[in-house]
DNA sequence: CCTTCGCATACGTCAATGCGTATATATAAA
DNA sequence: TTTATATATACGCATTGACGTATGCGAAGG
C-alpha cells in the first residue's frame, strides 16, 4: 500500500500513466513523448513494474507496457481515480496531444518504423 | 500532485490518517497509540501539513490536527476512497481500537488528563 | 519567576531514490 | 556473422527522506 502510493509519487511516473491510460504503449513513444534521456524512461517503467502497476509485453525490438488493474479493488477505484484527475491537468494533456499527433508525423517524431499505439493505428486525425 | 501521493507513501502517515478518520485527534493519542518515539510522530504530521492534507488546532498545552480535504474534488476522492482501504486493513483496525479503548483506561495509555477525542467522548465502551 | 508538560524543530546519520553517462542485452537487419 | 536498433541495467553522484537523540518553544501551574 505504502508502495503503491510511492510509485504514484512522481511527476515522470505520473507522466507515462496518463500517457499509457487504457491502451499499450511503445516505450519509444515514451522516450520521444517526454524528451529526456532514454534511461529514465526505462528506470521509471521499471519502477511501476516492480510495484506491479504496469506490465510489459515484447513485440520484436519493441516493449509495450499497459497498466495492470491492482487485485485490491480500492487500489483499482484509486487508480482510476488517479486517470481521471490526470485528464484534467493541462500537461498530462498536451502528452496524450503529442501521442494522438504522432499518426501524422512519424518522422518529426523520429518514430522511424516503430508500431503505433493502438489508439493511433487506424484513427484519423484532423490535422491530416 | 507529486506531493500528495508522496506524503500518502509512509506507512507512519497512513496509520496517522487513518486515526484521524473523520475527527480531530491529540497529538499525545498518536504518541501512545503508534508507540516510538514522540519526534517521529511530530515530523510526520508536519510533513502531512506541508502537503496540506492535515490541519492543527491549538488547546492550551495540547494540539489536535484534522483531516482538511483538499480543494480539488479528485483528490478529496482519492483521499476519501484511500481511508476506506486503510479501514479493511487489520492493522489499522488494532490501532483504531486502541483509540477506542483508550476511554476505559487512560492510565494504562499514559494519557493522564489528556483530551478525549470527540468519537471517544461521551460514547460507551462495550468493555467498560 | 521557575518548573513541568506537550509538542516542534535542529542535528547527524543512513538508506532510498532520481539523475546522467556509459555499457550490457536482445532482437532484427545486412 | 557483423552491425544496428530498442531497451535495460550498472555506476557514481546529489538529493530526499526517515530515524534517534538532543534541544527549543509555548502554555499551564507551582
Amino acid at each position: 500500500m505504502q508502495r503503491f502510493f510511492q510509485a504514484l509519487g512522481d511527476n515522470t511516473r505520473l507522466r507515462l500513466l496518463n500517457l499509457m491510460g487504457e491502451q499499450e504503449i511503445c516505450v519509444c513513444y515514451f522516450v520521444e513523448i517526454l524528451g529526456g534521456p532514454q534511461p529514465r524512461v526505462s528506470r521509471h517503467l521499471a519502477y511501476l513494474r516492480n510495484a506491479g502497476i504496469v506490465a510489459a509485453r515484447r513485440e520484436g525490438k519493441w516493449m509495450h507496457y499497459r497498466i495492470v488493474l491492482p487485485t485490491h479493488i480500492g487500489a483499482t477505484q484509486i487508480l482510476r481515480q488517479t486517470l481521471n484527475w490526470l485528464k484534467e491537468d493541462k500537461a498530462m494533456l498536451a502528452d496524450r496531444a503529442m501521442l494522438t499527433k504522432a499518426c501524422c508525423s512519424p518522422a518529426k517524431y523520429a518514430l522511424h518504423g516503430a508500431p503505433l499505439p493502438a489508439a493511433v493505428t487506424g484513427q484519423s486525425c484532423e490535422s491530416c
